[in-house]
DNA sequence: ACGTGTCAGTGAATCGTGTGACTACGCTAG
DNA sequence: CTAGCGTAGTCACACGATTCACTGACACGT
């Protein structure tokens, strides 16, 4: 059951009369050679008839390189917005004659084996790479550029090193609820090992800009699946920190989901948001405006992000050594709605 | 500023003392040939050294194949539960010894120049492709396999060929909605060019299933943008929707997004959810069981699918011509929540 | 007639890997 | 002595596109 041969240019050569050579300049529009219009069309038309396409792995051997950006995302849902920036990022990156395909690591699967198999000229990262993935990649030659986002490319020591987006986010969020007044919150985060880096970041911007700010160090509640379960655990931690005479008056949490859970709780404690409690998300989910109240969110405004993103790389790629992580700043946004308000008079 | 080259197994070769078969043959593995332990661990530990790893397009070039799989993604939001399809599937597809890559097509670029690129062995389609794309599959000579959910690999006739998953998602939502004793619904759909074909797939899904079960044609109402605008429109329909003789009871929804508007907008209106008016989801959008009332809704199990579609890669590539779209009615299922009740007695 | 320049096009090397065909050698059985 | 065999390893080609260096042929000016 063999397919039908594919034609090389070779066939195309024979067909229009000239030689392999010709076929090449024609069909590469090289300046460096003139044809006659007529030899032109020849070859043109020959290759349209046989649906000549050229072999990527030739062209790519011979080229030495393979035109392809690799940008690695972690296992985790993607957003709408992050959505809409890959989609820039393709266009981008197709405008340089190169193409971004994306892959999704996960766990099981190593990077190593798609790296041989794609030969990547550039590796995009999302989230810093733990140190074997790294390695994997600076082995094959191939330069690593990491997103503004994830601030450094790579791990530095141990599961603990949190990217420099998670902390920014996680800062912002708590320096809005004290712009409002707010001197005690709590955060709420999740539990899911695979979210964990994602997780302790944005916990620990929010420990650091307590501290920053000499405000007390908030108590933490980790929540397992997003379920009834969890409403109710949120509503029982509620009713303890809500009491005693410095209560919690708001929440920072994990992402836009899990402040629905914390709304969920609050409005089974009978708390009223955000008179008795202020909630903040991160992520800017489309359906956060339509909760009742309309949720305060942090976004990502990674469409900005995408046309820097594909410059340096087309930097990186015509000898810039090591650009530094771009100003990520810009990037988050706070998107201020109902949710958040003054903490109660006491 | 060149960068160092990368080893090639002619520097592994000439650093073991043996030949470049001698390195190749060890490399690979190969059962033809036995060397001695001690010429394995020489070429291994030369390669090791100066951290070999085989040119991608060279190997492609020879092998004829390139192992990669790509997936071709519409310009949509990726949800929770597509990216888990996709993490499963990538190590599904690592199993067998290839990668699986995304390429997040949208308007702009075009799939040839990505094809060019990536020579894949085989490309998933999760939205039937316009036909000029599917030729340039075609032409590659490349199988094109669709999931099952886009039923067709390929727009059979002008933009208005819905996918077989549209026109079963809008059905069961119907469907439901008439188990619930509702005569007469509306239809809550969206105008943005970029997802027409799904809009139009899932209402035309709801229109023929009205018509199986000899109810009226559904009044349809298109939105832009989902914003406070499009809650006024909403509610401004409902208002006229819900008066006269035969009353609408309830709503399709395009999306989990516009049944969020739908709810916002019949507060709004003073109609209860579900006493007044029953509304559905489509997605299972995280946030929904957290709406007031929880979203009911429609889910794509697609996790279900991953190790079929996987199969199916397979049997292609062992040289099986045709797989027929297989069944894609286990993969949506109704979550059943709060949105969804009897219509109101008259 | 000669040097120079342009046009139209070709030959052959090159990229790095994988593998079937082959050699060189030592040993043993007949 | 030699045919036969197993071991250890090498040679050289193939994969397909690209591109440098080159050849004829012709035109032009002196």
């Amino acid at each position: 059951m063999d397919r039908p041969r594919r034609p090389t240019s070779a066939d195309v050569a024979a067909r229009a009369g000239v030689s392999r050579s010709t076929v090449s300049y024609v069909l590469s529009g090289s300046t460096q050679h003139s044809f006659p219009q007529a030899t032109r069309d020849r070859v043109l038309l020959a290759a349209a008839e046989l649906g000549y396409t050229p072999h990527a792995a030739a062209r790519a051997l011979r080229r030495g390189t393979s035109g392809v950006v690799l940008l690695v995302l972690a296992d985790v849902p993607i957003g709408a917005n992050l959505g809409s920036m890959l989609a820039e990022m393709t266009t981008a990156v197709a405008a340089t004659g190169r193409s971004l395909v994306t892959w999704t690591g996960g766990v099981g699967p190593t990077l190593r084996e798609t790296l041989a198999h794609l030969d990547p000229v550039v590796v995009l990262t999302m989230a810093p790479l733990a140190p074997a993935e790294a390695d994997a990649v600076g082995n094959a030659g191939i330069p690593l550029v990491a997103m503004p986002y994830a601030g450094s490319a790579t791990q530095t020591v141990g599961p603990a090193a949190p990217s420099r987006g998670e902390l920014q986010v996680g800062a912002l969020q708590l320096q809005h609820l004290a712009a409002h007044g707010h001197r005690r919150v709590a955060v709420l985060t999740v539990a899911e090992p695979r979210l964990a880096l994602f997780a302790h970041g944005r916990v620990e911007g929010v420990r650091r800009a307590a501290l920053d700010l000499g405000l007390d160090q908030p108590p933490v509640l980790a929540l397992g699946e997003p379920d009834d379960a969890a409403v109710e655990a949120v509503a029982q931690a509620l009713t303890g920190w809500v009491r005693g005479p410095a209560p919690v008056t708001a929440l920072c949490c994990y992402n836009d989901l899990y402040a629905a859970v914390a709304l969920a709780a609050a409005a089974r404690c009978g708390l009223r948001v955000p008179q008795d409690l202020s909630v903040a998300g991160i992520d800017d989910d489309p359906l956060g405006r339509f909760l009742a109240p309309p949720l305060t969110t942090i976004r990502f405004d990674f469409r900005d992000t995408a046309r820097a993103v594909v410059e340096q790389v087309a930097a990186v790629l015509e000898g810039a050594p090591l650009p530094p992580p771009g100003p990520s700043s810009q990037v988050l946004r706070v998107v201020e709605r109902a949710s958040v308000g003054p903490p109660p008079a006491r």
